[in-house]
DNA sequence: GAGATTATGTCAGCTGCTGACATTCGGCAA
DNA sequence: TTGCCGAATGTCAGCAGCTGACATAATCTC
């Protein structure tokens, strides 16, 4: 199969434009079941009371497959999260030139939300299973720790991506760690204040709150806020 | 022994003025050993190099009381980043009221650097060693998720002590939560950048590359960067 | 010094995760 | 079709992280 633990199906959709051929087709089809029974597992269970076992088991394959397949339990749970930002990310440097880098990026928000309701790619993938995650993600000491990890590391391509938009270097010009780190902060905020009160299904809800966050962005940084 | 690892020693500064008595003195002592023990062996021979084992034997006591002072093998590598944290929130604590928000973090962060370079609490604690650790954090994805985890959870107390200061209410202004995450990211974004090129003992280098960074918070946000 | 607390040790056991090797299955050409 | 090659999977053994339960030894209190 694919080198170790490189997100193996969708790296790669499709470069070549050949149809994936069986063995490529069941592989993605394994993947997808795991990803789909531990997800449903977890919001059942909880994360800490799914063993790998019982995941595997419920797809009918060795808990050795699923090692090989995923890194670790973490991998699992966060493999539509990580879909979603790689989406992100293409919206980024899809943005047109004439925006500054920092309504690029809150455009590219934006379009991710609304992208993600449109298209229900797995199946669970709506945004409603989204937020969820979100949730237990929050909810999970573990998850969080992996989560946020990911997040640093999806920052570091933000920061390539923005530099080059903007023709500066980014190992001389601080700016696009600055504004990457601050953004990725500042939409994390975000989505620890939300509560899914009304049940809201569209990603409305959940964009009006990305702007509320972002709008306080300048004001926070001026100086006192109030007497 | 103290409730289920609540980081029992140094959350408990001796709020009554009695004296300690020999029990509290012997599992500070202890758990002291501990953290110095792992610090030693994991800088000499990595972090996932290194078996709780391995740190339980060298100070000569079970693994099982191992895992009653931490919780997980994370804990104890954080454990002094986590008191350096903690003394930041202090200095922002006792911040004269008549810095904005953002200086009143910016002071703290580089009175922090400074107080750490003086006091030399553990023996283990100075600037050099810090910088060691963070080097460490930054290179181990566990230990760089637990840490992350954790850095959340300080600005929480950011936020309320924020609020506090500036007497607004943290449920309904959204500037606490923004400025310090904002804040704690482009911190982080400097720690990233930080390489040990010049054997700068002292925390001047390290605090003139987080003032760059800060530096560049307004200007990243601003429109265009050039062309 | 006796009894109540509390830290520690010991032991058994589960779960996450990995290397090594055997087996089966899909891809491809003779 | 046949038969071979390589890739995916299964099986097995084993280590390391972590926990509950109970016994023991140390400290504290009176």
């Amino acid at each position: 199969m694919a080198a170790a633990h490189t997100p193996a199906a969708p790296a790669a959709p499709d470069t070549t434009g050949r149809l994936p051929g069986l063995r490529e087709r069941k592989k993605r089809q394994t993947r997808d079941a795991l990803v789909q029974a531990a997800h449903q597992l977890f919001l059942g269970q909880g994360f800490a009371e799914t063993t790998v076992d019982e995941i595997a088991a419920a797809v009918d394959v060795s808990q050795r497959t699923f090692f090989r397949y995923f890194a670790n339990k973490d991998e699992v749970a966060l493999a539509v999260m990580a879909d979603a930002e790689n989406h992100f990310i293409e919206c980024v440097r899809q943005r047109p030139a004439g925006e500054s880098p920092f309504e690029a990026l809150r455009a590219s928000i934006v379009q991710s939300w609304r992208d993600l309701a449109t298209a229900d790619r797995t199946g669970a993938g709506s945004v409603t299973s989204a937020l969820e995650l979100l949730r237990m993600i929050e909810e999970t000491p573990t998850l969080l720790a992996a989560h946020l990890r990911r997040v640093t590391e999806q920052e570091r391509v933000i920061v390539r991506v923005l530099a080059e938009r903007e023709g500066v270097d980014p190992d001389q010009d601080l700016r696009p760690r600055v504004l990457a780190a601050a953004f990725g902060s500042v939409l994390r905020a975000a989505h620890l204040s939300w509560t899914p009160d009304h049940e809201d299904t569209g990603p409305e809800a959940m964009i009006a709150l990305i702007d509320r966050h972002l709008d306080q962005l300048g004001p926070a940084l001026a100086g006192h806020w109030q007497h």
